[in-house]
Parts: structure tokens; C-alpha cells; sequence
DNA sequence: CGACTCCATGTGATTATATAACATTACAGT
DNA sequence: ACTGTAATGTTATATAATCACATGGAGTCG
């Protein structure tokens, strides 16, 4: 249940990652699962959101704001910081993608359409970007935000390291 | 096991926290381990940085960078943003301070001279941080990173939502 | 002591990331 | 068609972080 994309070190139509995957079709459940769920809600799934996910799905990696400003730009979109931020704000309040907080950077969902939290391993090497779920609410953080009565909302879980691929390239 | 800060919002003299603790005390013993720490590792504990510590000690609440270069441009020392970040830095890479990635700003840590992965809670309405620790390596992810066989070096866990103050006060 | 080296500091300039504010346009519901 | 609301586009600006290079101080070794 683990996914794992590559940076844009690698040409993009490189096939990595600990489990390879047919990439058509994850870009294809990631959009139906956007659209449905936005026909449920009685979101607007209009063209630049769609385009966004697209975008993200393509890539398969985390994207800075900008870099997907730029290619909102070429596909004809506006071109300022706006346009991108909105999207991403968007996708990522509705669960189609996340934002990596060590990377200020933003991947799409690799469980589209199920709740869950997030958990990401982000290796330093490549960049490459593994979506996990996280057990917060059972961990230690969790048994501290009960005995303090804190309500947790939202979890930022990252973990940086070596991703296998480089581990056995001896990168590291 | 857990201590809380607040955030500038109230009066910096103010009390706050799930737990009152001394201030005073909790000041001297950051600054004690780190010197300690300097001392056995032959790192420098420099003007600049003892100051930076002293400050986060202090306010005793996350502090942005340029806050941090305000006060040490207050104290008389440089006025460019390399100056905190440089202190930051030595603070963070020495385990003296942490950097809350979701508010891009740095704290002291609440268990100095510990070898610990640290975990916050962070109040969206209040802006407190409270320092926990994370049990990554037994959850779910470590399990995924296990499975994988990626190598994990370091981790990012922040929990948002709303501190009990906040909770008791009804603003949730 | 003097020269050398290493690291820390200071500064100016620049890059990267993110939001504010406001006008205009598209849309859903009546 | 009318209207309220949300989405888009743009200009401008705020905030966060880094680069590049000059200076200075603390050791070390001759």
C-alpha cells in the first residue's frame, strides 16, 4: 500500500519506484475519484483545478507552486502566483493532494477518494515522495494530545531519509 | 512530560500552558546543556548563538526567522536575514531548537540535551506549541519504511488543532 | 611573534514562497 | 433575465530563505 514517485532528476517517463505501476491508470482513478467525490459535494471541478490534479497526476512527484504555475501557464491559464495557489488550495482542502511541508511542495493523493492521514517519506537523494497512511492518534503524540486534552484536527507526518533506490545505488 | 508556550497574542509575562513550569529554571537548564554540549563537542557557543538560544528560551514560543533577526539586530548584532538563519541553524542541526515546518519558525526544544525525535502540537488559534515525542519508528510508517527499506534520518511529526486553553475558553 | 588556516560574522543582493486587494467573469437558483 | 455567490485574472506586496563575497577572530604551527 506504498507508492512511490521520482524527482524530476529522472526523465519523467522513468518508470521508478519500489513498486512500478501502471500510470494511466493512476492518473485515471485519481481524476474519477475527483470527480465524483465533487459531484457528491456539489464541488466545482472546473477546468484549472482539473488541469491541476492532471498536472500533479502526470508527474508523479512534488511540485513547488511555481513549477505548476508555469505549466498552468502553458496550458493557458493565468499566469500569476494566484492561479496556482488556488488550485493547490483546492485540490489539497478536498483531499486530492497533499503538501509536503519540508518541501513546500505539492503531490497528488495516492489514495484518492478513501479518508485518511497522511504520511510521507521523502527521500534527500532523489526526491522521490512515498504516500503512507500515519497512526498518529495510536502513537505517543497521540496519547500526549489526549492526557492534555488537545483536539488534533490535522497531521503533518514526514519522514526524510534514503529511499531504496538510492540506498542500493550506494548514493548513500 | 509535556510543556506548553504561547504565542504572542498574549502578554509575554503571561502564565499559560496545560502545565505552569518555571521559567527561570527552564532558561538556565537550555543554556546549561548547551553548553555543555558545545563543550564536549568542541563546538563554538558564540555571542550570536547564545543570544538566539536565550531569545527562544525566552519568548518561549515559535519564533519566525526574521523576528528572531529583529532581536538580534535589537541586541547589536548583524541585520541581514543570514545572521538568524546562521544562528538557527547551529541551534536546530545541535538539537538545541527545532523548526516547526508548518509555521516556518523555530523554538527552543523542551528537552534539551535528550536524543529524541520531536513531535508538536500546534494551536491554530492561539498559535502555542507544545513539545511531545514521537514514536514514529513503531507506527505504521516505520513499519512502511521497514517494508520498503527506506532509510529514515529524521522526521518531521506536527499536530494541528486546538489547545485545551482555547478549548475551555469555547473559541473552538 | 608571524603566518597560516579555519570558521564565524557582517553585508548587499537576489531568489523563492505565499498572500492581499480588487476588478471581472462565469455560474446556480430563482 | 436577475441576482447572489463563487471562481478567475491581474497588480502589487509580503514573507521566507539563500547566494556571494569581504572581514575578522581564534587556534595552530613554524
Amino acid at each position: 500500500m506504498t507508492s512511490v514517485t521520482q524527482a524530476g532528476k529522472l526523465v519523467p517517463g522513468d518508470p521508478v519506484g519500489f513498486e512500478k505501476h501502471d500510470h494511466g491508470s493512476c492518473m485515471t482513478a485519481g481524476l474519477t475519484a475527483a470527480e465524483a467525490h465533487c459531484a457528491t459535494e456539489g464541488l466545482r471541478f472546473t477546468p484549472v483545478r482539473r488541469k491541476a490534479l492532471e498536472i500533479l497526476l502526470q508527474e508523479h512527484r512534488a511540485l513547488g507552486a511555481y513549477e505548476m504555475l508555469d505549466r498552468l501557464r502553458d496550458a493557458g491559464f493565468g499566469s500569476q502566483p494566484p492561479v496556482a495557489y488556488r488550485a493547490l488550495e483546492f485540490l489539497v482542502s478536498n483531499g486530492f493532494a497533499h503538501k509536503i511541508e519540508r518541501l513546500s511542495a505539492f503531490i497528488a493523493c495516492a489514495h484518492p477518494g478513501t479518508k485518511h492521514s497522511p504520511a510521507f517519506m521523502i527521500c534527500r537523494l532523489c526526491d522521490s515522495v512515498a504516500e503512507a497512511q500515519a497512526s498518529l492518534a495510536r502513537g505517543t503524540l497521540g496519547e500526549a494530545a489526549r492526557a492534555t486534552g488537545f483536539n488534533i484536527e490535522k497531521t503533518v507526518v514526514e519522514a526524510e531519509g534514503i529511499c531504496p533506490v538510492c540506498v542500493d545505488k550506494g548514493d548513500a
